[in-house]
DNA sequence: ACATTTTTGTTGCGATTGCAACAAAAAACA
DNA sequence: TGTTTTTTGTTGCAATCGCAACAAAAATGT
């Protein structure tokens, strides 16, 4: 599926709007919301990148989901937690669409165009969503930092239609994704190089195998 | 959210549909469907046990997901696969409606009852596979093999209100659903059990502490 | 332009994990 | 009921991984 909407186009539509829906800014490390039970909340991230971040009891931080353009977020997808010591962070500048997720079904009083837009592309956001988790389990069930690598690696080739691509985040922020340690990932990334299966400058790697 | 919604309970509206629905039955072991590229095949199983399994290159068989009543699938849920052997094999007998995604949208001809329950409640399907995932996800983040155990049984208590409850499926399916090794998993069992973490008698679970 | 913070790159070492192989118990089947 | 298959339980060993600690490079802020 390809995603034809981009909410930023239509979210000037916004002002005409009935008022259930709040839109805020963020700036760089700046709490978007916390994962509390039963809120319903549901957000679309307009612009910007932020992460959805838990702190064990160790305070231990680990990256659950990062956020970009047109992404879906919120406790309605959360009900229950393992534990609630989630958090969602701005990680750049960032616009908000708040709302509760049952007032999205409900049909706006005004008739506006933004909820008309917003309703209609709305399971496209959702089956993106959808997609973006089933990769993940699909790269977090890989059982070596290697599969792990070479899974995402060529998830990125297919996207790109290249054996040639850059890491569209930090190597850190990579071995967050990928739920591993981020020093072990660099090794793991030096052998797939000294066994010829890659090749790295940097944050561009090259598919050099089949 | 509570799930108010049993599709099991409408599937006999089903015969004054119109055709745009199939319901198939399959036995164990049987293929359901295998995920192509852009089918956009969308599927939910009434009643029934089936996997969404990988087998990689060297024949290693992964659980990817376990559906039971009421959880939908599909292709469409997996647009980009990392790599196209997927398929969702029933465990028992199974009831399946599959439908091409884009049709549910389209309003029925007929008007049924069917297809009207049906997206009435869809976006509560939906919400359920979201929230599935993302515990998924929560689980296979954690690094160990313990705090794997540890969140999947505190999910547990929390689902059942209770320190003692049953793991709802056999050990070998839980080491597949953490992915980790089911030795080294039933290893580290014994030590939450030595170390007076947990009690165990077979597949039932005593939370200790706190 | 300089100072500060973040990211990248590297390595030794010990802990955890996966693998292999097996026996016993339980479940499924005929 | 008896047979076959699946699941559970256990252990040694080797491979992999996470942790800690550090230096260099790059990015960010003033």
């Amino acid at each position: 599926m390809v995603t034809s909407f981009n909410i930023n186009e239509f979210v000037d539509d916004f002002k005409n709007c009935c008022n259930k829906v709040q839109k805020k800014s963020f700036n760089r490390d700046e709490t978007i919301t916390s994962y509390i039970r039963n809120r319903n909340q549901f957000c679309i991230l307009v612009c910007g990148n932020a992460d959805l971040v838990r702190y064990d009891l160790n305070g231990n931080k680990t990256i659950i989901e990062h956020f970009t353009n047109n992404d879906v977020f919120g406790e309605v997808f959360y009900s229950i937690t393992i534990n609630n010591e989630l958090f969602v962070e701005a990680k750049s500048k960032c616009d908000v669409l708040i709302y509760n997720y049952y007032d999205i079904h409900t049909k706006c009083t005004k008739n506006c165009k933004f909820h008309q837009t917003l309703s209609e592309y709305l399971p496209e956001l959702i089956l993106n969503k959808i997609t973006d988790l089933n990769t993940r389990v699909e790269l977090l069930t890989k059982r070596t930092i290697r599969d792990k690598l070479l899974g995402y690696f060529n998830l990125l080739s297919t996207k790109t239609f290249n054996k040639t691509f850059k890491i569209p985040f930090s190597l850190t922020d990579l071995a967050d994704y990928l739920s591993v340690d981020r020093s072990a990932m660099m090794r793991e990334l030096k052998l797939l190089k000294d066994e010829n299966f890659i090749d790295k400058n940097g944050k561009e790697i090259t598919l050099l195998y089949k």
